[in-house]
DNA sequence: AAAGCGGGGAT
DNA sequence: ATCCCAGCTTT
């Protein structure tokens, strides 16, 4: 006989506490509360998606102004909405509210379905903002899961892997259902919207004033900080590549760089083509031949001397430079227009060059400026 | 400058 | 059904 483990989400007190807490240090007096009127509701909950309550409170008042009702907005020509829209940000969610002000005009006769599984068919409605409407307008039981409501997940009951991954997300949302109390959804669901964005914020929460902090595992174990677990960041990708700094006669030859791209426009020293690197920070030697046939059409290859590894962090990846220092026993005549400049060593610290490959030119020949004054 | 964010769209 | 993006804010 099989016997498989049940989890055990639920717990009365959870939402007893925390309404309690809302009828007392929760907000009451947004201009959207004390209405079960779907539409004041609605148009509430899409200005809240990724917006705070401050930048909504204004782009809420004139927008009612202008469209009072349902209808008004579905009337209107999308261009009205998007202007009123205007400045707010993200403006697919404008588009969305306004097709789905005409749905509910056609598909239901003006008047919001209660049913949260209903309201989240409609445009611009997810799963979390169709049970905030349906509680809100209804008093439908129905569980939210934002960003507020898994930080708060996250810390009280110490969840330690990552909530965008969609087990743990899964997990959040079936101990959301368990959580909704029988009654008092709306007072509920406001407290938990209310604590994740005045006390158990992102960073620094207010722990001291919690109703949460008794049962708070973050709290217990001082984890507040690394609750919720960040992102896990993918390790950067890293590239290699063999650059050739062939000095010849005081100068260093630079080629120039397409205009977009990585260091678009820069000049930087010639490339290796088609050098595949050995591993991590490590860049395999370039072989003679290769090396020989690559300098050729600069002149005939005279010595050349493997420099170490210089490697660069961009932002998504990291670069790591094998440089060869090349001489020449005869320069070849190069086209001017071939994108290939011939630089004195003296003017490499002018150079419209890469970082990186400044300070590699600079400590392969040595800073030729006039050295600065030194103050102390 | 990197992470966070609800829903939509793509796969 | 699942993954990833668009567009903007916060840390």
């Amino acid at each position: 006989m099989k016997v498989v483990a049940v989890e055990n989400f639920a717990d009365p007190s959870f939402s007893a506490d925390l309404i309690g807490w809302q009828k007392v240090h929760g907000r009451h007096a947004l201009p959207w509360q004390n209405t079960t009127d779907a539409y004041l509701i609605w148009l509430s909950e899409i200005m809240l998606q990724q917006t705070q309550v401050s930048a909504v409170l204004g782009y809420y008042a004139r927008f009612l102004e202008r469209f009072p009702t349902l209808r008004d907005l579905a009337a209107a020509p999308v261009e009205d909405v998007m202007a009123q829209w205007s400045g707010l940000g993200y403006y697919t969610r404008a588009r969305n509210l306004h097709k789905c002000a005409q749905r509910v005009v056609a598909e239901y006769d003006g008047v919001f379905p209660a049913d949260p599984v209903l309201l989240a068919e409609l445009p611009g409605i997810g799963r979390s903002t169709a049970a905030a409407i349906a509680a809100f307008s209804s008093g439908r039981r129905a569980a939210i899961m934002d960003g507020n409501v898994k930080r708060v997940f996250a810390r009280v009951f110490g969840i330690d892997t990552y909530p965008g991954e969609k087990k743990t997300e899964d997990a959040m949302w079936r101990r959301a259902e368990a959580l909704l109390p029988e009654t008092g959804i709306e007072s509920y669901t406001q407290g938990l919207m209310d604590m994740g964005a005045t006390l158990c914020t992102r960073s620094s929460p207010s722990c001291e004033r919690c109703p949460m902090q008794p049962r708070c595992v973050a709290f217990a174990t001082q984890r507040t900080k690394d609750l919720p677990v960040r992102k896990p960041k993918k390790a950067t990708p890293e590239k290699h590549t063999v650059m050739l700094a062939i000095v010849d006669n005081g100068q260093v030859l630079l080629e120039q760089r397409p205009p977009t791209g990585i260091w678009g426009g820069l000049l930087s020293l010639p490339e290796l083509a088609g050098h595949v690197a050995a591993e991590d920070d490590e860049v395999a030697d370039a072989d003679h031949g290769a090396l020989a046939q690559a300098v050729g059409r600069f002149g005939e290859l005279e010595s050349y001397d493997r420099l170490s590894t210089v490697t660069h962090v961009f932002t998504h990846y990291k670069l790591h430079i094998a440089p060869y220092q090349v001489t020449l026993a005869r320069r070849q005549a190069m086209a001017a227009e071939a994108g290939y400049v011939w630089c004195d060593a003296a003017k490499l610290a002018e150079a419209a060059l890469p970082a990186p490959v400044k300070k590699l030119l600079l400590d392969l020949v040595g800073d030729r400026r006039e050295p600065q004054q030194r103050m102390f």
